[in-house]
DNA sequence: TGTGTTTTGTACTATAATGAATAATAATCC
DNA sequence: GGATTATTATTCATTATAGTACAAAACACA
């Protein structure tokens, strides 16, 4: 179904590039959150009339859930090299939350955080299919960063009786305060302290 | 102009009581947000017919405003009791977190979260007066935790070259997390062991 | 060249939302 | 009791929003 990789179809050709679609649908679902991004917003940004829009996305709630995958697949990835580009553990996570910071400010001089924390959550409780998507997500990091920690216990960076779950998730905690204090239009560089103090608390260097 | 202390007013009586109207309205807006939330819902929850809504609280984006202001009051002076209440700093948080949580879960079983943290900045790209006013309840919790540690570091309770600023916006940020993941659905026994775990971390016992 | 297939673009529908106009109602003040 | 004032209830106007019908367009295949 992806579109880099797809052969003819029998008819009409599709004018949009999938993945630049669904990428003009995060960026408006991530700064305008889901229920007050409408249709016509969309289908403006993703350069398709409604009826096109319908047609390869089903609905709303289909192409937010698109969106939100995406966003997420991307932010693992990134995440992911963070923490495992590096084999000193503290600089692991300083660079994790660098890499945060410059997603959640990236979106042309305004901060917009992060689409899970800041757009998904909202939904949570009228939407349950949103919810469980943003539950596993979130899971999803929590098992990344896990991994790394697991890895620090055995290299000897952090202390052997470290509760990796439980510790993991506060490592991921401060990902939700950099993303809710962004969007708050907290500057940069509180941020960016703040980053480097967790990072010294939760994975001490050396 | 609050309802409890108010003069009789000259023309006919107002049927609402302007404090639970506007807590109506909290519970309303903190379920669904702000753009999912319709002014059909609201004058239903505040037991108003819009007309009457309209000319108490002006229009959709005030009334947030009251409801969000009324509940960060709320919320700071619970966090306050909390903190104040213990002269052992690591209680404190604890009892802080203990207290969020309590809030978080509160809503009929349905975990829903922090208002501000869940509801308000998810409008902030797009809603610039609601941005400033969670900033500005953000900061005034940063501010309330501030004096704690302020005290806890005289006390000897911290280590003297504590970064006041940064390491209460690291305790604030644990509520961050705490928000985040309740309304995501994960069950509040997991959300105590992070409280404790980050009690632990930066509020040391002893 | 013609046929089948899929997408596009225009236009439309039904519904829901915010907000307001108006008249009835219930109190105070004189 | 009558005038004044503020609130309520009904109703409506305007806009916008999600989703769709339908015909024209652009391709593959034969």
């Amino acid at each position: 179904m992806r579109n880099g990789t797809k052969i003819r179809q029998r008819g009409r050709p599709r004018e949009f590039d999938s993945d630049a679609a669904i990428d003009a649908a995060k960026s408006t679902f991530l700064r305008n959150g889901y229920s007050n991004t409408t249709l016509d917003q969309l289908s403006t940004a993703m350069g398709m009339n409604r009826p096109s829009l319908y047609n390869a996305f089903t609905d709303k709630e289909t192409l937010y859930q698109r969106s939100l995958q995406a966003y997420a697949d991307n932010m693992a990835g990134l995440f992911r090299d963070a923490l495992e580009g590096e084999s000193n553990f503290h600089k692991a996570v300083l660079k994790l939350y660098a890499t945060a910071l410059d997603a959640y400010y990236s979106e042309t001089g305004e901060a917009v955080g992060c689409m899970v924390a800041c757009t998904a959550i909202a939904e949570a409780p009228g939407h349950p299919l949103i919810r469980q998507h943003a539950k596993a997500i979130m899971d999803g990091i929590d098992a990344l960063v896990a991994r790394r920690v697991a890895r620090a216990v055995n290299e000897g960076q952090l202390p052997p009786r470290t509760n990796v779950k439980v510790h993991s998730r506060l490592i991921v905690g401060v990902l939700h305060t950099l993303a809710m204090r962004s969007r708050a239009g907290t500057p940069r560089k509180v941020l960016d302290e703040i980053a480097i103090q967790a990072s010294h608390l939760l994975a001490p260097p050396a």
